[in-house]
RNA sequence: CGGGGCGUGGCGCAGCCUGGCUAGCGCGCCUGCUUUGGGAGCAGGAAGUCGGAGGUUCGAAUCCUCUCGCCCCGACCA
């Protein structure tokens, strides 16, 4: 390919609306515009990369036995209906009328098309298992697009789906997709991490993210450096380090006038520091009034309480449902003496004595109190986040916590789709069971983005071979000496034959220019063929990565080119 | 949805507070000449409904009201 045929508009200047590294070099070096908060166009480059990282994850779907299918992303209402995600999800989800006034919806994800298949073609066991997969268009109204591609509304997913006969069955297709993850992130360059996460409102019963360590990341993931375990900080259950508590004494109330906080009760004289008070939170949970007890300096995780309370339908009580719960407002509240509300304890509050908390008398609290003789019926659930220094659950090493990308995430979805949607084969035995399923996604888009998060430099992007949307630029000096413009035409046309994807930079731009543009659009290998060089017979060879640079003999350049190719291709497993 | 910021030639910005000639600057673009090993120099040139609507005023990029869009923080996130 000429660069002058192939439109890639680079940027000298940062794009003022990007904030993420990804973004901004995806944008600077004519990979993608914007077309709306969180809709992006391809341009060429942008889409070679995409392309390249498709194939990837297409090779290793087939590896595993997936089958390639492509649905629609106009999705009739009724189909939502059935499952009953048409009513549970909000706003997240582009619905639309066609001319009859019938309800549609822009697909966010394929379970319902996919379930709806199976069930009008698949009969029997022996039909089973299916690995169904595609790479389609996903349509979602994020409530907040950001970072560029890396959370849009419109986005390329691989989603892919297993149908078994039972659980043992959806196990094995569940643990091939995670080797096959596992391959198709190293392959691209990325360390994934695999991370135990919350299955949220996607149901099911478990279900693994895959991670790469990022700042422009929005998920916490929490990591053990000594067993490998890494779970979502949504998820992590982690222990903290003891606390040396004194002897217990007798419980004692006393005033606080003014104190609100755990923060002004730590610095009130005769309060307490924050890891020596509990804190109480009344949430609302279906209807019902009901207390969350945390260390003072531990955060409450919304997810954790959505499990441990079985419920998702909560909300944080008003101060006039505390008033009426409690008699006290927020800021005095405690579960001292509390009986006819229930009370969930998270589990680092075991067994502490000597705490400070709310006394249920406005300006009032409690000192001495021991969390087992004063507080009566806890049910002891993690509720809080995992903090830094807190200590790994399994092997008690110290966890770091690292914000991530999330690429991939992988579910067992049981039941959940057969059931509603009444997908079933008839068994060994001639009788009907539903179907077990799992589904599977790839962001394409983000992958691309994640491997420039972590393949780039101050001159732009430093594509690994797998993913680069062209391996060789040529870059000539001058194009005004004839010979050595046919000399350039010979070697380009060698490296074409020699199967590398070749970019031929024939733009009558000076030499500075085209390096510039070389180094910000990340191509793997450089071939600089001047004047200088050539005087010596020689054209220099250079490497994006390393920045190393060696002159090969012009005869040899094709050979050496692809001498180097083959060493920086190999370096990636196939 | 809450909070903050920004919309001015293709890109990056100044001007706005304190209203006033033909709305500037850098980059890019076009033409010509010179140049050509890390974003060239000179000369000439094209290009802007100042996001949109309404209002105040003799006069609005500038003040007021409404509105649309985009970015960031948070909430949310099959």
């Amino acid at each position: 390919m000429r660069w002058s045929q192939i439109f890639i508009p680079t940027l000298r200047d940062e794009p003022a609306d990007a904030e993420a590294i990804s973004h901004k070099l995806m944008l600077r070096a004519g990979l993608v515009r914007q077309l709306a908060a969180g809709v992006y166009s391809k341009l060429p480059l942008g889409l070679r990369a995409s392309r390249k990282v498709e194939a990837i994850v297409r090779e290793e779907m087939e590896r595993i036995g997936g089958q390639e299918f492509h649905l629609p992303v106009l999705h009739p209402g009724e189909l939502w209906k059935e499952s009953g995600r048409w009513s549970q999800i909000g706003e997240e989800m582009f619905r639309l009328k066609d001319r009859r006034q019938g309800d549609y919806c822009l697909g966010m994800t394929h379970e319902e098309v996919f379930t709806a298949i199976a069930r009008d073609e698949l009969r029997s066991y022996r039909q089973l298992p299916q690995i169904w997969f595609q790479i389609q268009t996903k349509f979602r109204d994020e409530a907040r697009p950001k970072s560029g591609v890396l959370r849009g509304r419109e986005f390329v997913m691989k989603d892919s789906y297993t149908f078994d006969v039972d659980f043992a069955g959806l196990d094995i297709g569940f643990d091939k997709h995670a080797e096959a993850y596992r391959r198709i992130f190293e392959r691209c360059g990325i360390k994934a991490l695999s991370v135990q996460a919350a299955s949220g409102a996607m149901g099911g019963s478990e279900s693994v993210e895959f991670m790469s360590v990022s700042d422009a990341g929005e998920d916490w993931t929490v990591i053990c450096p000594g067993c490998d375990a890494a779970a979502n900080l949504e998820k992590a259950v982690t222990v903290a380090p003891e606390v040396v508590d004194p002897d217990a004494e007798a419980l004692e109330k006393f005033p606080t006038p003014g104190i609100r906080t755990i923060d002004a009760l730590a610095h009130f004289a005769g309060g307490a520091p924050a890891e020596r008070q509990i804190k109480t939170l009344v949430y609302v949970v279906d209807d019902e009034p009901t207390l969350f007890l945390l260390r003072g300096d531990h955060e409450l995780n919304e997810v954790k309480l959505a499990e441990a309370t079985g419920t998702t339908t909560f909300r944080a009580a008003t101060p006039e449902e505390c008033q009426s719960a409690l008699g006290a407002r927020p800021g005095s509240l405690g579960a001292v003496s509390v009986s006819n509300i229930p009370i969930y304890a998270d589990d680092a509050l075991k067994g502490r004595v000597e705490m400070v908390t709310g006394a249920n008398d406005d300006d009032h609290h409690f000192r001495h109190v021991s969390v087992e003789r004063d507080l009566q019926d806890l049910r002891w659930v993690s509720l809080r986040n995992a903090v830094e220094g807190d200590g790994c659950a399994a092997c008690g090493k110290e966890v770091s916590i690292k914000k991530t990308i999330e690429l991939g995430h992988i579910f067992k979805l049981g039941l959940r789709y057969s059931e509603s949607m009444n997908l079933t084969v008839l068994n060994d035995q001639g009788k009907d069971v539903p179907v077990v399923m799992g589904s599977y996604g790839i962001g394409i888009e983000r992958l691309v983005a994640a491997v420039i998060e972590a393949y780039h430099d101050d001159n732009g992007i430093v594509w690994p071979w797998s993913i680069a949307p062209f391996h060789v630029v040529i870059t000539p000096i001058s194009l005004k000496d004839e010979a050595a413009v046919e000399k350039t035409e010979a070697i380009y046309d060698g490296l074409v034959a020699a199967g590398l994807e070749t970019l031929l930079d024939d733009r009558n731009e000076r030499p500075g220019v085209k390096f510039k543009d070389a180094d910000l659009i990340g191509i793997p290998l450089r071939l600089v063929i001047g004047p200088k060089g050539l005087e010596r017979g020689m054209v220099e060879l250079v490497e994006r990565g390393t920045s190393e640079k060696v002159d090969v003999p012009y005869g040899e350049a094709v050979e050496q080119v692809r001498a180097r190719a083959d060493r920086l291709a190999s370096a990636a497993p196939r």
